[in-house]
DNA sequence: TCTGGGGTCCTAGGACCC
DNA sequence: TCTGGGGTCCTAGGACCC
């Protein structure tokens, strides 16, 4: 590929993302340890660096993160605060293209191969988005420049904090060379298959570019011809533009319990709250669903998955419940151990219209759920509810379900 | 007061139909 | 009369991402 026709990716990855937002709405954190975590049995969702060098991770239980820093501020997160801040972030990208895929709520890619010219250059784009992120935002960023996707997430790994990685074309090659297997992780080679590769001698980029191609696909099907791109740096993917939405493909919600139980009222009760939440979610996006998979994860980090496909598409949360239940006493109860947590999803979605409501009672409550979400939208979440709900509450969940995650936020 | 929560994609194997 | 095989859908499970 010539200078000509060689693309220019940029990846901006946030740095700490959740815990700067912290420290820029909070002046009194800045430049001090900050973990940013959810309630209840739950792990440390981003560190601040000042909290990093103390060696807390992401990941870590809050407890642990205390004993390697007592000091440490701890934030429970707020997603819509970081929802919010990022769509800001967003229109500082969009000034220069509308080739901006966003890849979660902390990770942008843009494609800025036609407009580099106006601007200066690619590079120079990346210094522009960096001090006005600084200047307007307080944030810092490290970004990735490559001639695809995978090359620009990799790049933008090499520098953090405030990084700025420029591999070109030509120099993917000795880029390769030095990256280990066990670096590559963020772009589909996880912990197991780092572990596989290494096994069957596998240790650097350009190892897994010069593999046998036959080889990989006997071990890892399909994904070996996908491994071997990767290895060589290709990547033809396009970076999808901001407007183009990504249809949902599923819905769901799972709750780890404050304590681990056997109880069958308390799991039902649990149940029942996820399931108005992920039936709220789908009337929220105007689908319906007609799959629908139970998760339940047991004391000992077992767990067992149970998934069904009905004739009919739905999306009330006493349906996704009732459906849950003759799952649940079918299949898991009496229960053998105790559970730790439970998931509901939906997916087969499809858009609904008024008249695609296909189950009778639906239709009938229709203007009964309508005004539920209404009043619950208006005065948040579970104002109204039903009443067996009443025992997941007492037992010290309903509104303490905060849904903390970099990735499921997508525009 | 060990190990969250929300997603996506891929694969193997079984059921069922023609 | 003797039992193939392709296609499609579904379920369960695994791996990955942030």
């Amino acid at each position: 590929m010539d200078n000509k026709t060689e693309k220019k990716i940029l990846l901006i990855d946030m740095n700490s993302y959740f815990a700067s937002v912290e420290q820029m709405c909070n002046p009194a954190l800045k430049g001090k340890p900050v973990i940013v975590c959810g309630r209840g049995r739950t792990v440390v969702v981003t560190a601040s660096y000042e909290a990093r060098e103390y060696g807390i991770k992401t990941g870590m239980t809050v407890p642990e993160a205390r004993k390697l820093c007592p000091n440490v501020n701890i934030v429970y997160g707020n997603l819509d605060k970081y929802i919010d801040t990022s769509l800001k972030i967003h229109k500082i990208f969009l000034d220069f293209t509308d080739k901006v895929e966003v890849f979660s709520i902390d990770e942008c890619f843009m494609d800025v191969t036609d407009v580099e010219n106006y601007y200066g250059g690619a590079e120079n784009i990346a210094l522009i988005i960096k001090r006005r992120l600084k200047h307007e935002f307080g944030l810092t960023c490290s970004i990735g420049i490559g001639p695809n996707k995978v090359i620009a997430k990799l790049a933008a790994k090499m520098k953090k904090p405030d990084g700025l990685t420029v591999i070109t074309q030509e120099k993917v090659k000795d880029f390769l060379e030095e990256l280990s297997i066990e670096k590559m992780q963020g772009i589909g080679i996880g912990k197991h298959i780092a572990e596989k590769l290494k096994n069957i001698g596998i240790n650097t980029a350009v190892d897994l570019g010069n593999a046998d191609l036959m080889m990989l696909t006997g071990f890892f099907g399909k994904l070996g011809w996908v491994y071997k791109n990767i290895g060589q740096g290709i990547d033809h993917t396009p970076v999808r533009n901001y407007y183009d939405k990504s249809p949902i493909k599923s819905v769901g919600h799972s709750h780890t319990f404050p304590q681990d139980t056997d109880n069958i009222e308390v799991i039902k009760s649990y149940v029942l709250m996820l399931s108005e939440k992920v039936g709220e979610r789908l009337r929220n996006y105007k689908m319906a669903g007609k799959t629908l998979c139970i998760f339940i994860r047991f004391y000992d980090f077992s767990y067992i998955m149970k998934r069904k496909t009905y004739s009919c598409y739905f999306n009330s949360g006493t349906e996704i419940f009732k459906k849950s239940i003759e799952i649940l006493d079918k299949n898991i109860f009496p229960l053998s151990k105790k559970v730790r947590l439970f998931g509901v999803s939906i997916s087969s979605l499809t858009r609904i219209t008024t008249q695609e409501y296909l189950f009778e009672d639906q239709r009938k409550n229709k203007k009964l759920i309508e005004t539920i979400d209404e009043i619950n939208k208006r005065y948040g979440e579970f104002t109204i509810k039903p009443l067996s709900m009443k025992i997941a509450e007492n037992f010290g969940i309903i509104k303490k379900c905060g849904v903390l995650t970099t990735r499921t936020w997508k525009k």
